[in-house]
DNA sequence: TATGAATGAGCATTCATTCAT
DNA sequence: AATGAATGAATGCTCATTCAT
């Protein structure tokens, strides 16, 4: 079925062009055909891929939590203030991909389809980092918690303040915030 | 003589009335005529106040920045889990307003005057939290950013999941977050 | 009744104002509260001195007629070059003044009551002018008719293009055009 | 493949429907949505095709001089009091095109673009018709201009009294205007 | 008389969606 | 499958008019 396959493929264009549309506008501001043009299409092609634009706009929101959270979705992933670094901020990309973060929250509470996105995102990160401390913790789902809402956190405030906050200072803060989680952690690590 | 009306008063009026209906239908959807209709005038009367919609809406951001911090602005506010948790969206009021907080965030990087704002009230924060902090933890301000982003992260989560959150799993999880940072601090305020 | 003279007087100066504010935005763009801040006073003083905003438009086009022809409507009113070019826009305030002229020409079509006063006036002037070359020429009324189509003709080319029309040249074209039929007077004048 | 369409046929077409717009109901009443209606489109196609209504207004004003004057732009054409009548408002659709051009000699001085537009129709037109009397007149440039404004001025007259303007008068008084001016030419061509 | 706040209809403009080709 | 022209509803903004004071 290699149509099939094609169709996903374009899909995942026309998603991956709209994050970045996004990035660059503002997810208010972003306009179908922005979207198009930044996927090489036409407004027309979107719609055979697409029902509507919240149906780009849902995938946009799959796109970048796929970007922003593939490296830690892995189950043998280390869990150090080094990986999770890595998913604040500290690169353009990553400044980009926490925009279009970031806009989907002020507009999930009122779009079921984007709330459940966050919920199952949520859900997923959340008991992918318990199962990495799992024993290593008395109670692994709230360490997870407070890292989730750590890395949140400091997302948002470098997102809206991005030339004050250079990835060292990141980190720093990170340190600060979760060091003493991830110290109770190691010990048992090793 | 023409009708005396309080142009401060007024423009708070509206700006109020802005918050909760963009709490209502969400920053992106809410209309001119809305915001007009949930403070009792027409458009017409808004006009008179604000040069246009997007000055509405950076009043709003203020209001709601006001209503969210004015408790935790004064100078001789106590920092405990108690009353740091006050500012978490453990009430339908607080929701709402987390809610309308949320959704500036993903406009700001695209909107200067927005962004000046956000700014303003994160460097006002912080100063006083770490001012209330001083003397009791060697790096004040950067504890105070720690809470903030505690802070933030948590809000995010439950403005997300309200279902999932109610106020003591909120308590709990900013205990987790910053315990450790407050109980640092204790000590020395005995 | 000294509070009709005050009444007469106060619809003239409004009157008066909005033709500098014309003359200034354009009759097109003029707002009633530009026309009441060139009078000095306020959108509701206007509305107790004319019925509506036609009203004072109407009123500024009888204005701007007396301002252009009351130095030819003298029964005693020499016709010569010199006069006619007086008319003329040869100064700014002259400029000004035909500029309102000429707005006033698109919309007459279209609005019975400033069609009237039009014609009204192209009455008045061309039988005076016709009185004054009475007896001299064959057909007093056509070569009146001939001057004012002249001195339309010019005013409107200099009124659209005033930096490459100084005064001289409209002085000059005015002799081409009207010369031959002010010989064929000025002898019998003698 | 998609609809094919002339773009520039298209933009004539509105363009054209826009003039008949305005010759209707006046340059300052007319509304986006006639010119549609008259153009046989929708709004939004006309957004297709100019920017805004500016656009369309600057278009159609090009239009009305295209109308107005492409008979005596040709090169050899005869310069005659019957040729140049044909330019007065002498028949409906004349006095449509008169009512129009009119019209935009208010909005000229105020908007830069349509000023462009008349003084380079002016600039052809004067130069065209000195070409045609070069060698035939001492100042051929301002022979034209005389001409020129004795049209204009005639022009003026009858589109603000077009009853009282007969065809048959408007010659009249273009002969008294420019007889002598044709005469003293006439001789020289034979 | 005069003020100027408030009204609300009117309009240009935007843009997701549709569909003939 | 893809185009992009066309639709037309939606909405922010303008501004003449009204009216309580």
């Amino acid at each position: 079925m290699p149509k099939l396959v094609d169709h996903e493929e374009r899909r995942r264009s026309i998603a991956s062009a709209a994050v970045d549309a996004i990035a660059d506008q503002g997810l208010d501001a972003v306009k179908l055909t922005d979207i198009a043009k930044a996927a090489g299409v036409t407004t027309g092609a979107v719609a055979h891929y697409f029902s509507d634009k919240d149906a780009v706009l849902a995938a946009a929101l799959d796109e970048v939590c796929t970007r922003l959270f593939s490296g830690i979705d892995a189950p043998d992933h280390e869990l150090t203030l080094d990986s999770i670094t890595e998913v604040l901020p500290v690169t353009p990309e990553r400044r980009a991909e926490w925009r279009v973060w970031l806009a989907y929250w002020g507009r999930a509470p009122n779009v079921p389809a984007l709330r459940q996105i966050h919920q199952q995102y949520y859900d997923e990160i959340e008991e992918g980092t318990a199962k990495t401390i799992a024993g290593r913790h008395p109670e692994p789902r709230r360490a997870a918690a407070a890292i989730i809402a750590a890395v949140d956190g400091i997302g948002v405030r470098v997102t809206l303040e991005p030339e004050l906050w250079p990835p060292e200072r990141q980190r720093a803060l990170l340190e600060t915030m979760i060091g003493p989680l991830l110290t109770s952690i190691q010990p048992q690590t090793v």
